[in-house]
DNA sequence: AATGAATGAGCTTTCATTCAT
DNA sequence: CATGAATGAAAGCTCATTCAT
């Protein structure tokens, strides 16, 4: 494929985000994302096999985005710890803040993967996903207890777990009330476990 | 509405419920539903208006199911605070996955909130739900911090929400995976959690 | 069948009449009619073997209701056939003024004519119908003729087919534009068209 | 439009209309519309927003087909206002004689203007269209009375009005009555009629 | 390669009719 | 006799997909 054809597929798995965010996969008209990415109905056919194809592709060009969000978040990572979990739980909180419109689309793809007729595709990507955000997180707090900044008891995988799940759970209070604060609850919370987390005499 | 006749539409709700929870709002077909139901096609429009109306009903009845873990769970709770917030939290999650099977509703209807055309109805629920819930935690957190179990500056709102919504979290972690056990990963969790809220010397 | 019968049968006709007139057949609701009629929807199958069969009746008693004009206006009729002629049309033409909202049946009935499934039914008694009138009025044309009110060289029949028309005719033109006034036309039309009739003498 | 699509169009309207003509609208299936008109059940709705409005323009096609019968008639016209008068008239019924297959239409056009959801739009058109006809008939008989062919004293909308509705009235006594014969029914009455527009000593 | 007119499978919904009570 | 809950055939309409241009 070459250059031309790769920006043209781009475009329609943009367009394709958007209506997808709005309309959901099946309220999502292929003539309007077509439209909408400025090319002719057929030619979505010429780049996708067909509509659920297309919508996989979105998750994947989505999943890439995600962890686009997490490499950035990564990199700018120093200090102890406790200061690196809490910055990057902060920084990607903040950077899906910045792309709620991006969020319906999570619901999305997790509704595709209980009913989705390729569920399994859906879901296998999203458990590899998850664990690998969790071994991230876990290496993390192990890392921590080797530095000695946290208590060795810990029951590090659900530690990853909740922190990771956090992360969901926070933006979905906040897509269905604006009034909520994921930002500051986050914050809140962060302190709260980091502290149940270190060593009592820090 | 007679008893024989509240009978048959908690019938066509609970079949629903299944046929949703496999299918999804769209892939749900109303003749699958009154088979399953036991019922005519034209039956479940002697019930409800609309494929949609019906939708939001199971959403309703399933709301209530919800309300009934909380309950459930909320009865039995006696101690300290530390005891029954940690109690609360586990026997919510078991609940939940003792009926694992409406969890994939759970996704359908946050989708919904995102890309139904009733959309609006769904994000008032939940947000309404979300906020008693949230109420309902940061009531035994105050209890926890009047008592002296917990510490004074915590950031009871912020930790109630990440209470709340651990418990989305882990599950849909769960779903993804089958291998990863949100009961233990909760426990584990709160855990580390309470201890950064108790008072250090407790 | 009793006077009970007979009189509930009558309650249903005229409800469905009034419910046909203002929906036409394919939109009146066999409900609709049972609940305007004060029954029930299986009472209304208890009279009539199906819709179409109800809807047949309401003709025959919309039939035996145009008859009935006519016969009222015959019967008080006297004078010279110029006269009686004068004020039959004009007779019926304000009976039927005075039930417009009748009138709309009569556009269903020419339309099941021609669509219905028992098309030959309502052609045949509308054949026969506009038959016995025309005959009517060519019986009053030759006693005219006879008694030498009328020229003798008259096309008796094509005569009475555009009086009979004309009833029709205006009526259907007052339908449509609420400012025309079919009595004023017919009044205006006979006067004109008896001057042609009569013996130029007289 | 383009050529191709105006054509299709047309052909689609055509079909439509021998199937509105046969069953009436409500018995009118759009399966049996797009396959009598050679296209697929989708391709009509590519046309036509929904079947209404397909009747709809049917309708308009159909009063076109009126209009043309007028213009066509109108164009031969030459003579006095007497010979223009029953060549007119003469030469509409015998049109539509020749195309009494489209007649049943108007039955169903008739009965859209008094129930159809969109009674209204039909109302108007017939209203417009029969103010039209009498208006141009009004201005043959004023002519008539301007060069002296006829009394001064006639009711000349009245007049009119029959004349319009003769036609629609002795094509309905057609439509019922394969022996009666309207043409002629048409010329003795309009005979006569004239004659009683006519100064006596003409 | 790109297009959009054409297609028909498939779904929701309606409502005349039935029949157990 | 009267009823209305239950039914399913039937039809309008949508939209993913195809394919001739």
């Amino acid at each position: 494929m070459n250059q031309a054809k790769i920006d043209k597929k781009k475009l329609i798995i943009e367009a394709a985000a958007t209506v997808f965010a709005d309309k959901g996969f099946n309220g999502a008209i292929i003539a309007e994302i077509a439209k909408k990415a400025g090319v002719g109905k057929g030619t979505v056919y010429e780049y996708f096999d067909s509509k659920t194809e297309l919508f996989f592709e979105v998750f994947e060009w989505y999943m890439g985005f995600f962890t686009q969000s997490a490499t950035l978040s990564l990199s700018a990572l120093s200090g102890s710890i406790e200061k690196r979990l809490t910055e990057l739980s902060d920084s990607m909180m903040k950077y899906w803040i910045d792309h709620m419109e991006l969020y319906t689309l999570t619901m999305e793809f997790w509704a595709a993967s209980s009913t989705s007729e390729v569920r399994d595709k859906f879901k296998e990507i999203f458990k590899n996903g998850y664990r690998e955000f969790r071994g991230l997180i876990e290496g993390f707090i192990r890392e921590g207890m080797e530095k000695g900044e946290f208590r060795q008891e810990l029951d590090v995988s659900a530690i990853a777990a909740s922190l990771v799940g956090t992360l969901d759970a926070l933006l979905l209070q906040r897509w269905f009330d604006e009034e909520f604060d994921p930002v500051a609850a986050n914050a809140g919370y962060i302190k709260t476990l980091i502290k149940g987390m270190k060593k009592e005499d820090v």
